[in-house]
DNA sequence: TGTTTAATATTTATTGATTGACAAAAAAGG
DNA sequence: CCTTTTTTGTCAATCAATAAATATTAAACA
């Protein structure tokens, strides 16, 4: 059965799918068709019809789909339907500012240990956990069942914290790290870098700015 | 001289372009040609020609690039050659976390304001800033000259602060509320969406654990 | 219960992005 | 100063993603 690859611009839509699903259940919308939904979300209709179909037949035809069934099935797709444990490798700002972001506990992701070098940080109190020296994280992962580390340390560490993650067995890392990891294939890394961000952002003004753009 | 339409898919990947490039200055590199280039970054020399001819020619045949003029042209395109005000709006831990975050300043990237509706936030110091009523947002923009507002609050308040941005003129958005921002054509919006993120990725996990993947 | 309408699933067409190929230009080396 | 080598800039071809069109199905309703 020749399934067709899932284009990474496909899966990071769903999100974006499951959100404004949710936003409908919230509001007590049972049911949308793809124009509706086209309407709100400022895509085409064929393009949701489209990527959703490559997961499977969700819809009815002349009736549109059925919110809360569209809404789990793409939970299910997204992997939202366990638990994942997550560590944080840094415990600096963005490290705390995560640790205390409630939205991912609500979705099953959940912080287990967070960690750091720095003498001063070790100890600390960062929502319900302690921060432990990172010399000991080698053995934390020996000792406890982590699916997801998150890495906000600097680039000059990260490559050093990655294999011994992987070394583990650690299967997914989101690196909020400002450089590219190298990892074996079986690992999976997302990667957020908010320095790239901003600067795609102070393009588009600059563009914006320019001349014979009006 | 009609120029070429610069796709986003380019522009996204220029900010990875100058952290290379500032790494190989930083080592003391002084030329590159593309097919090294492609080598470390792992894309195709083709795509690195082709996105940087988008811009001008900044190579020379039989020689490469030289580093640092490449860097300083990528500087210029995306738009890092001059300094942007910013203001946070959100005083929470992401908002927090971003003000302390010392690698935007080092880009011209200043933060000049934080707000929060919070009476228990407000007043606290943030970095070297003291965090205002959100109430004085609007008569905060009209004295001041805001280039850039980072918006880290809960999606429920995230349209009506837009809509006071909008109305004072900010012409960039980063937003990091887990909601899409309706804003005039001449407002540009870059979004980080940290739960569409950690979502991705747990795609991608469920997906390596599926059977007949090896 | 048959007919009309709505809306999906899916095929086809179109547009866009990436890769490959090659001529032109400059550097390197004798 | 001529020849070879390197490597860009750019054109052409391929590949991928999006949008449009159509056939099919089920609901709605008379």
């Amino acid at each position: 059965m020749e399934e067709d690859k899932i284009s990474i611009a496909v899966v990071k839509r769903l999100p974006r799918y499951y959100r404004y699903l949710g936003d409908l259940l919230d509001n007590g919308i049972t049911r949308i068709s793809s124009g509706e939904l086209s309407k709100k979300m400022h895509i085409t209709a064929s393009q949701i019809r489209q990527d959703l179909n490559k997961f499977g037949r969700f819809g009815q035809r002349g009736y549109g789909y059925d919110v809360e069934l569209l809404y789990d099935e793409i939970k299910k797709i997204l992997g939202l339907d366990r638990k994942y444990n997550m560590i944080i490798i840094g415990a600096g700002n963005l490290g705390q500012a995560l640790a205390n972001y409630g939205n991912f506990s609500r979705r099953g992701f959940k912080f287990i240990g967070i960690f750091d070098k720095d003498i001063n940080k070790i100890g600390m109190k960062v929502g319900d956990m302690t921060v432990q020296d990172v010399e000991e994280l080698d053995s934390f992962l020996n000792g406890n069942s982590v699916d997801i580390a998150v890495l906000s340390i600097p680039k000059t560490n990260a490559s050093q914290i990655t294999s011994i993650l992987v070394k583990n067995g650690i299967k997914g890392i989101w690196n909020y790290s400002h450089i590219d990891l190298r990892t074996p294939d079986d690992v999976v890394v997302e990667n957020v870098h908010l320095t790239d961000s901003v600067m795609t952002l102070s393009y588009k003004l600059s563009e914006r700015e320019k001349p014979n753009k009006d």
